[in-house]
DNA sequence: TTCAATGTTTAGAC
DNA sequence: GGTCTAAACATTGA
């Protein structure tokens, strides 16, 4: 899945192929992944056959406005007052196909496609939702690992569901200023840096990829305590959150290889990358071999030399 | 066979 | 409440 960055090229790419296309069916292959109104995800076990009825039977007709993205989130505003919030978690990924093209966008390419190879039939082993047209072209969300979820609100329970409250602020938008970010800094003095970074609840959308990108240009290790950090590093912290992003988004995301465009082309993020992913190779600055540090079950990866 | 993988949530311990 | 850890969700691939 997505970061920031990828989440926001789906955004884009879905907007384009699918604005003012109206809903012809939907098709649910996996209950689990679909849920109704302001009910939490947790315990999705057990989807009533009732829900996903419902769940069909109201984006039948619906015209799509637009694609929108909170976080990682992304929100399908509907007519008729509904919205459909996707979160695409690791392998969620959507894939638009009409007569001329296909658009794979997040997950794991290699479940269906290498660039160049012929086209796998749809929907596959880990399509779990499939939208249909009126003109005839399709969208499918699959997700190898099925963390992720589709769920259908109306738009006056927007303000109020779970799952859009308690995002911190978005860091490429105009209200994440130095002052906010210091504040944000000040509510976890004893947070790793890393950490809090990729708390979405203090800064929205930035997960393991981009907070080791962001902490490599600003030359600090991922472990550090916020309280240790001078205001010259957080200056420097400050300053290389958009920059990362935007370079990533101009690249078209795809951390990991995770996009193809119908005539094969890729994202070309991974390509920047100074650290994630890269242990045991040098540094593209310095040579020192990249190091990892384990935290909560994630990965930070950084260099030993360049970052202090 | 074992481990780690782009994320989030929850439970338990101190 | 703050903070930290592990686990759960499920599958793939190195």
């Amino acid at each position: 899945m997505p970061e920031l960055p990828e989440v926001q090229t789906i955004v884009s790419e879905l907007n384009r192929k699918l604005k003012n296309k109206t809903i012809k069916s939907a098709a649910v292959n996996e209950p689990k992944m679909v849920s109704l109104g302001p009910r939490t995800v947790s315990n999705r076990r057990s989807v009533p056959a009732r829900d996903v009825k419902v769940f069909i039977g109201l984006l039948k007709g619906r015209i799509i406005l637009s694609v929108k993205r909170r976080a990682k989130l992304l929100i399908f505003d509907l007519s008729g007052q509904l919205a459909i919030l996707v979160h695409l978690k690791m392998t969620g990924q959507f894939i638009f196909e009409d007569k001329r093209l296909r658009l794979l966008t997040g997950g794991k390419y290699k479940m269906f496609n290498n660039p160049g190879a012929p086209l796998v039939q749809l929907p596959g082993k880990h399509t779990h939702v499939v939208l249909t047209f009126t003109d005839g072209s399709h969208l499918y969300f699959n997700d190898i690992r099925k963390f992720g979820y589709m769920k259908l609100v109306r738009e006056d329970e927007l303000g109020s569901v779970k799952e859009l409250q308690g995002y911190g602020p978005e860091p490429l938008g105009k209200k994440f200023t130095f002052n906010v970010f210091q504040s944000i800094l000040s509510q976890r003095p004893k947070g790793k840096i890393k950490q809090v970074l990729m708390d979405s609840s203090l800064v929205a959308g930035i997960g393991n990829i981009y907070s080791d990108e962001i902490l490599f240009h600003a030359k600090i290790r991922p472990a550090r305590a916020v309280a240790g950090l001078t205001e010259k590093d957080i200056k420097a912290v400050y300053k290389y959150i958009p920059f990362v992003l935007k370079k990533a988004i101009a690249a078209k995301g795809s951390s990991v290889g995770d996009f193809v465009r119908s005539d094969g082309s890729w994202g070309q993020m991974g390509k920047f990358h100074f650290v994630y992913g890269r242990k045991g190779q040098p540094c593209k600055i310095c040579g020192t071999p990249i190091e990892t540090v384990r935290m909560n079950g994630r990965t930070g990866s950084y260099c030993p030399s360049c970052q202090k």
